[in-house]
DNA sequence: CTAATTGTCGACTAATCTAATCAGGTTTGT
DNA sequence: ACAAACCTGATTAGATTAGTCGACAATTAG
């Protein structure tokens, strides 16, 4: 149930893009900040680019900057563009369903769909704006 | 945020043996019912045995049965001995604690811990009786 | 204009992990 | 003795992960 690099680390230079505020930092003062690899962290911030998330500028004195307030950017969303679906099984994943074989009548799905569930509500919850405010028990079993 | 398929095809096994009370069941009989390779649930198996879940009988008319009752089969503690840790992050994990740089201060680190409690409690509040009752919707934040 | 600075792009690689597979053993029942 | 089953350790092909590299394009300072 590990996630992987991409996730965390993209995360990681998206709140400290989110702590500076309008300002464009460049892709080393983030490596800096992050303990990213530099020639890394290039791929995740394009691929942040690619998905609307941040924007850049080339140039001296270029960098990146957030595109979106910290509020929108929701957290579940992130995760699944940088690392695949959040279902612990392709069988119960929404984005991107895969059969399994023994599907019909399978006691395991079940106990799947209910940890995508949770998962999901919960990081669907989350906003980056909630990470920089450390406020990261959102509406629990809100109904 | 995938389960590998070592979890999946233990868990399998573990239900075809819970579905038939006390009878032995061969190894090759389990693989024609949970569709997994023979070799590899082998594997499992045996991993199985080490921890206590099954045992088992040689020779002719051989086989494996639970050595627990269901209900006292965990689901959360199957796939920590299976997968190792639930926590998505080792520096969230319980049972494997491993440190981030960056540790201190961290802005993610609730949000895995939050993730990691969620998935362990649902998890270790579901048993294999449960999965061969159907019942997977155990003590929903329960007090 | 030119040079320095910064992002962009695509290919490449080493290491690790996954999912098996295999070859040989040992135990047991008939 | 023989066959049916489990036991054990080694090995492997393929996928994935995490990272690296080199060349290129845009921008700005001087
Ligand atoms: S796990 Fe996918 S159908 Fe059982
Ligand atoms: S993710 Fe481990 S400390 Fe931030």
């Amino acid at each position: 149930m590990k996630l992987s690099s991409r996730g965390e680390y993209a995360l990681r230079a998206l709140i400290c893009l989110g702590g500076s505020g309008d300002k464009l930092v460049s892709i080393g003062e983030i490596s800096d900040r992050t303990l990213v690899p530099i020639n890394y962290l290039e791929q995740l911030l394009l691929q942040l680019k690619r998905n609307g998330y941040v924007q850049s500028k080339r140039g001296v004195n270029g960098g990146y900057k957030l595109s979106k307030m910290p509020g929108e950017i929701i957290i579940g969303d992130v995760i699944r563009y940088l690392e695949g679906p959040l279902a612990p099984m392709g069988c119960v994943s929404i984005t991107s369903y895969e059969s399994c074989p023994l599907e019909e009548g399978c006691l395991l799905k079940p106990l799947w769909a209910l940890v995508r569930d949770t998962v999901a509500e919960l990081l669907d919850s989350t906003t980056l704006k909630d990470l920089l405010d450390g406020k990261v028990y959102p509406r629990l079993s809100g109904s």
